[in-house]
DNA sequence: CGCTATGAAACAAATTTTCCT
DNA sequence: TTAGGAAAATTTGTTTCATAG
């Protein structure tokens, strides 16, 4: 929860992904969902690195939310709230994890060009 | 002249955001005529848009019954939220004191606290009962507000208000009772007044589970691609069920809407269940969700059902 | 090599604000 | 001042390209 108090005043870029955060902020609301602006909102209030540049980060969270499966936009009475498929999000992770090179390289033959 | 009306120190006076009933065992604060649901405020860089006005093209009128006293009393008015929660100072929104020529039959002041608010008098002589004639709506800068350390409510598409009037009325003790009156939502934004849809009345409140009836929806902004969803949310918010009613698209109009209401999820209910219906207009375009109340087909022994 | 995370950008659609009669 | 309409500006979302690791 306040795992991330280091970085709330200290200017140094925050060693995880932009998917992993996004994450964090929406799970960390009440219901499970934030609009863009709240998540935006988040990442400033906690992380001092992202008080700065943030045309250019605003852009990463945009370009994040939309490309990544496990973000699901839904639609309610007010604008639109962005949620977190779980299931998704793991798979992604596990497959980091299990997809190491050398465990499950089928030993390519090499081959010249 | 009217500088009497502030004798209750403002210090001493319930927060705004309190929430407070519209009357009392001896006293209610009444909201005689409604403001019209739409009513494009004006941005800071604009001139003023008007009073908020009422649907008969005259102004909203406020009451206080039960007052026995000689001595006018102030009635405030301030721009409160319009949404599920519980009603507090629009953050977004401020009450405009128009400055009328001769429109303007009332006087007033303002005060402020993050917020806006008129005050104009209710006197026994006009039977505690004013017409709000000098309320206009400011709308403040999304970007501005929500900067502010402090404030987590969003801009956008945030654009419902409501009037909020409230008197405080002086007890022997000296103490007040308060009271306070919302109006029905009125929607600020130019563009969602003119294409949201908007559902003022329906036909009727429910129906058995099995649906099949014609409901008949008047309103707003209804068109050719208008549709009725109802759906189904627990406590928590999550929803569980949506089902999409059919539209007799040749006999609606831009303001009414005959609908076919679908068959509840379940059919063997034994009481009888809260849902939402709204209209939408293509993809986002959708009007507040109105209640709907489905009864269970055999009701156990209460009352029989007509019919 | 193949793949992921980042950045920068082009675009489109939705919404808000500013301007003009 | 008040009303309407709508151009101009911003936001929010999608996609594509490129590059470092």
């Amino acid at each position: 929860e306040d795992e991330f108090e280091l970085y709330r005043h200290t200017d140094i870029r925050p060693p995880f992904t932009y998917a992993t955060l996004i994450r964090q902020a929406i799970m960390t609301a009440s219901e499970r969902q934030l609009t863009l602006n709240e998540i935006y909102n988040w990442f400033t209030s906690t992380f001092a690195y992202f008080r700065r540049n943030a045309a250019t980060w605003k852009n990463a969270v945009r370009h994040n939310l939309s490309l990544h499966k496990c973000f699901v936009r839904v639609e309610n009475v007010k604008g639109a709230v962005w949620t977190v498929d779980e299931m998704e999000f793991q798979r992604r992770r596990s497959q980091k994890l299990t997809g190491s090179p050398t465990t499950m390289k089928p030993v390519p033959s090499s081959r010249a060009v | 002249l009217v500088s009497s009306l502030c004798s209750i120190p403002l210090a001493s006076l319930p927060p705004l955001e309190w929430p407070m009933p519209n009357h009392t065992e001896h006293y209610e604060l009444h909201i005689d005529v409604q403001p019209k649901p739409h009513h494009r405020a004006h941005y800071e860089t604009e001139g003023s848009r008007g009073a908020v006005k009422a649907p008969t093209g005259g102004h909203p009128v406020v009451q206080l019954h039960g007052y026995k006293g000689k001595e006018p009393l102030g009635l405030q008015i301030f721009i409160g939220t319009a949404d599920e929660r519980i009603l507090k100072p629009h953050a977004f929104y401020q009450v405009h004191r128009i400055t009328g020529k001769t429109v303007t039959t009332t006087s007033l002041e303002k005060i402020v606290n993050g917020t806006k608010v008129l005050e104009i008098p209710l006197e026994p002589k006009n039977n505690m009962k004013a017409i709000i004639d000098c309320a206009g709506i400011l709308k403040l800068r999304n970007a501005d507000i929500e900067l502010r350390k402090g404030e987590t409510d969003i801009g956008r598409k945030n654009t419902r208000v409501r009037l909020v009037f409230r008197v405080h009325i002086p007890q022997p003790g000296g103490q007040h009772i308060s009271l306070q009156a919302a109006s029905h939502p009125i929607e600020c934004s130019q563009r969602s007044a003119h294409e949201l849809p908007l559902v003022e009345k329906q036909d009727m409140d429910g129906c058995s589970v099995l649906g099949g009836q014609q409901m008949i929806l008047t309103g707003q902004n209804f068109s050719s691609d208008s549709r009725v969803i109802f759906m189904e949310k627990t406590q928590d918010g999550q929803q569980i069920w949506e089902m999409e009613a059919t539209v007799d698209k040749d006999k609606s109009q831009p303001n009414l809407l005959f609908v076919e209401v679908p068959s509840y999820r379940e059919l063997s209910v034994c009481h009888s269940v809260k849902v939402h219906f709204y209209v939408i207009n293509g993809k986002r375009k959708r009007s507040q969700p109105q209640h709907f109340t489905f009864t269970p087909l055999s009701v156990p022994s209460i009352k029989t059902e007509p019919q």
